[in-house]
DNA sequence: ACCAATTTTTAGATTTGTCTAAAAAATAAT
DNA sequence: ATTATTTTTTAGACAAATCTAAAAATTGGT
């Protein structure tokens, strides 16, 4: 009934500690870089005392590399550890996306929570059931089960020069604001758009998408990822 | 990331009182029945100092009434709360056999985790691909979303006369140590038992299963549930 | 009705993860 | 190079959920 001798699993990891290490790895601790107290707990909406406090922690348990001051860095234990808990969120988002008619824009909130269900077998079946995706709703890649990931050629839609052709492949911002635009306007992953013109003024660009023209800002553009075709 | 405004929905239950809530309703404590502090304790492997505070706090909260020294019953809100995390328990259990190729005896764990998952529209989706369910692997009965559910014409094994014949619908022990006995002789739900013979000495079973004569004692018969019929 | 045994509660401590406020270190500015 | 600012850490406190040990209430036996 309760949590306990449930989870005899490898080393077991608490949500907390998952949400961290998880944080750690988007602020980009799987390199040499250091990332900062501050920087964690900005984003996890957090005070840096008790990011201090878990890194502390994290170290203790050799998933981060800590110096005093300085920051954090994710081990190769950790940078296992970030793959392992993307891959199911990933997975479970796809699965929402696929399986149950949610909208890309309902996924991320109940993968937060899914992404701590421990079961190897659970996730492992998710994955066959969908038949190995490559991509999330959001276009951004799985892990594998061993960690590897192949990251997309891509590039912002806001570098793309006047007159070029690209398939939209992914988002940089996926927050339902931002996604529920792109709804709203039919701009959905694996269409093609043509950068028409650029507005010297603000870079707002003019661009044609489902054989429809459309206005869009520098800021809209600078979230969306496209492939360029040739 | 963290939780933290991601759970406005109605009133919050935290993973502990869902679990506490959820005993108490399999301890009968949905009836006029007192559930003793002892009672829950043992069957939560927790301690009953523990289950005191845990009570009080429930009885805040109005989900069970609580009298000193005596124990508790679920108020109407605790029983609703009680068969909507059933409900979730039971739907996934369902759902990691039919879609994921779980085996009966794997279920219970996994399902420990995700029924605690807050998403209506998740469970709601869950149970639709499923096609709404009504029982559960193990043959207990699901819970509609208004709380509604039909417990089973069924007796136990047990209880059946000399040469009687039933159906196969539930089994009332779920440790996979009852469900792998269960498949290794073959008897599934849905399969069709005759009684050959009980023998007066220690009321163990000679049964007729899959056009196999198979010996039980009594208190495998006293843990799997038939339909009579006629 | 009384004593003994059991059950339940209280009181105080512990662990995890968080916070605030103050101190210490690092960085930036003049 | 010294001061000011920012960042990070420490120290101490708090809430949730648990525990142990002791006290209080209930139940059972005679």
């Amino acid at each position: 009934m309760t949590n306990k001798n449930v989870f005899l699993e490898k080393s077991y990891m608490t949500r907390s500690e998952e949400n961290y290490i998880k944080t750690i790895f988007h602020l980009g601790g799987n390199t040499t870089t250091l990332i900062s107290t501050n920087a964690i707990a900005e984003q996890m909406e957090t005070k840096p005392s008790s990011v201090t406090d878990m890194s502390k922690k994290l170290a203790e348990k050799g998933l981060v590399h800590y110096k005093r001051y300085q920051g954090v860095t994710l081990t190769k234990l950790g940078v296992k550890a970030a793959l392992s808990i993307i891959r199911k969120h990933r997975l479970w988002e796809v699965f929402l996306v696929e399986k149950l008619d949610f909208t890309w824009d309902e996924v991320h909130e109940v993968a937060e929570q899914l992404e701590h269900i421990k079961s190897e077998k659970l996730i492992d079946q998710i994955d066959a059931l969908l038949g190995y995706p490559k991509y999330d709703p959001h276009g951004d890649p799985i892990p594998s089960k061993d960690g590897e990931f192949l990251e997309r050629d891509k590039q912002l839609l806001s570098d793309m020069p006047k007159q070029s052709l690209g398939v939209c492949v992914g988002v940089k911002d996926t927050s339902p604001t931002f996604l529920k635009f792109l709804d709203k306007n039919q701009i959905a992953l694996g269409n093609t758009i043509k950068v028409l013109d650029i507005e010297d003024f603000d870079q707002s660009l003019s661009i044609l998408v489902n054989n429809k023209k459309l206005n869009i800002s520098h800021q809209i553009a600078s979230n969306l990822y496209v492939k360029k075709q040739n």
